[in-house]
DNA sequence: GCCGAACCGTAACGTACGGTACGGCCGCTG
DNA sequence: CAGCGGCCGTACCGTACGTTACGGTTCGGC
């Protein structure tokens, strides 16, 4: 009942510290915590948490906007727009996103955030569809348009190639890990996997001069 | 503490009926059911879910592994193998597949299990997990062996291919139905999806004579 | 008809947890 | 120094829920 926009931007250091102190109790116990454990964890007092978040959901809000507000600010790939240079953009924004989506933060809060989808009142699950999935088709676009526009690719629904791209890098990679297979992906697979899905996308959506147009890829998925 | 097997083939209809109402429940409420509604939902008493589950983990698990034991026996696909054949049926399991992770029997078991994952002792993440992605890639193995054998595609590790092929067709649309958006894909927007994975999947492992070789995609993990 | 087993409905117990209240400590302001 | 507001630590309350126990009912076997 209490709304109170729970801005993240005007927020006391020791308050960022008590968020801090939730996301490493999240990361660490593998489920939502109580209010008592992050009291304790934080050593504030509960009531000091109800009267800065106003009740549980705002503090766990609070915790996923703060950990979404410093995920944001990855370099854009920009310059040149040879064919390399764009193989070599997506190469490493497929490697950043495998390294995050595979880091336990980025585990437990989705786990929380699918485990309270639906249950709790302010949902979660918007908040982290919004800085994963969405956030990354948002900061892919650009990179794909110019290299349209460069002559590069070629595709229709760009959103579309986005998710294609999603598909590529990540597999069911995310399913297994939020449903607790730990295969801890080491840093060369990480990047050997981010360099296949970069080719395989050119693959399909690259203008090529040899292949002709990728007979089932230009049409569009969204129907509502 | 009583890990009593839950033998789901041997058990009476009563227990059945029992353990479908508790997929029911869990369906429409959005969360783990209580022992209270199960009761109450399954018009049995609690004693009884005890006596036959021995446990809250035990029941879940039970109707999880029910569940799962009704997905299998799809049927393979087999018969002629040219290159037509081949890609209907990979559309047919694309289609198939996109149908059942979009349904909400599925949303509602994936979100309990990733919920529940590590919290209770007996982790429903695993057999999720089995009756899944790795149930996914069992099944169509053969069948793109088959493929490879006939001279239709081309690959190396046929799990990495299979996993390919996953990310084509599921993409980013579990991951967004598990954090609560309901686009509820339609039917015809279904089979689009899945025809265009399992073209773009030949695309990238057919063995054509028109491209060289996918260029990104016969390196399928070797290349560092 | 009688017995025991299985089962239903419900009450009761213990615990965990969200949320609130209160006493005490510290630093700031007048 | 007095007063006070912010915060910590802790005790407390109400509720939800897992688990157990108990009385009553049905049903198959003798």
């Amino acid at each position: 009942m209490n709304q109170q926009s729970v801005d993240i931007e005007q927020m006391s250091a020791r308050q960022r510290d008590v968020l801090d102190a939730v996301l490493a109790l999240v990361r660490e116990e593998h489920r939502a915590p109580t209010m008592t454990a992050v009291a304790r964890a934080a050593s504030c007092s509960k009531e000091t948490l109800y009267k800065w978040f106003g009740d549980r959901d705002g503090l766990l809000t609070a915790m996923v906007q703060w950990q979404a507000s410093r995920v944001r600010g990855l370099p854009l790939p920009s310059g040149s727009l040879d064919r390399a240079a764009l193989i070599g953009s997506l190469t490493e924004f497929a490697r950043n996103w495998l390294a995050v989506i595979s880091g336990p933060t980025s585990v437990a809060l989705n786990r929380l955030a699918i485990a309270e989808a639906g249950s709790s009142g302010a949902d979660l699950g918007a908040i982290v569809l919004r800085n994963g999935p969405i956030a990354m088709a948002r900061r892919l676009t650009p990179a794909l348009e110019a290299g349209r526009s460069a002559g590069l690719l070629a595709f229709t629904d760009t959103d579309d190639a986005a998710r294609v791209f999603f598909g590529l890098v990540v597999r069911d990679v995310q399913i297994r890990l939020l449903l607790g297979e730990a295969p801890a992906l080491s840093e060369a697979a990480i990047a050997r996997d981010a360099s296949r899905a970069a080719h395989q996308f050119f693959a399909l959506y690259g203008a090529d001069e040899k292949r002709p147009a990728t007979a089932g890829a230009k049409q569009s998925t969204e129907t509502v």
